[in-house]
DNA sequence: TTATCATATAAGCAATTGCTTATATAACCG
DNA sequence: CGGTTATATAAGCAATTGCTTATATGATAA
């Protein structure tokens, strides 16, 4: 149903509404993340950072894989949101730097 | 600042993130509309619309111009997230039904 | 096995949200 | 003028949000 339809695209805009969301998914576009790395990047608190990543996992935007230790969090391209998130991603300034960042304070390494 | 940009957009996301503003953006699109309007559309109180688009209005989403005792308001396409909204926009399903069943009833009369 | 590291989850809390009811304002109409 | 209509504003309230601190889980490494 159409009501639906809008009742949900609602809730996925609701959770881009958030400036930490917002550019995690931003990132993610450019390089698949783990918690530790946007811990650093935002400087939140792990729990904060996890708290996040799960409401856009239960939404379906972003999947999940294991990597030893790691969780590395990435854009679920199969999201039927995932072209609305990629039109509105158009719309956010380069973050680029945050990346740049991460990798020269060494950090990236962590999850590697 | 980049910064900045992101904390407005995602402010204005977090605006569209609510059914309710988000079907008044779509229907603005089609339509200028009054309050008395979209308390029949959406089946809400008046001061619950006036709310609605007063948190529009301060966002700069939406311009109002008075009409004898009506208070009709439209899009500001001055915006400097117009092109965001109707990228946004172009996602959801057409809501066209609700502007023909108003007028049906004989209530978009009621503001002209 | 035990210690450690990365992450998740739980509980608590102040701030915000989206509504409600009641009241104010402002334009029109007889 | 006084009454009606359209809208705004205020105050109150339950639900949600985004954080915090504390604790649990689960994989790795010694």
């Amino acid at each position: 149903m159409e009501k639906d339809k809008i009742e949900e695209t609602a809730m996925i805009l609701k959770l881009l509404g958030d400036k930490t969301r917002l550019s995690m998914l931003q990132l993610m576009q450019i390089k698949d993340c783990c918690v530790c790395e946007f811990v650093e990047i935002f400087q939140l608190t792990q729990p904060a950072i996890s708290q996040h990543v799960r409401r856009l996992k239960e939404a379906g935007l972003v999947n999940e894989r294991r990597s030893g230790k790691w969780i590395i969090y990435s854009l679920n391209q199969e999201s039927k949101f995932y072209l609305l998130l990629q039109d509105v991603l158009t719309h956010l300034p380069n973050q680029d730097e945050k990346l740049v960042w991460l990798e020269q304070q060494g950090l990236t390494i962590i999850c590697e």
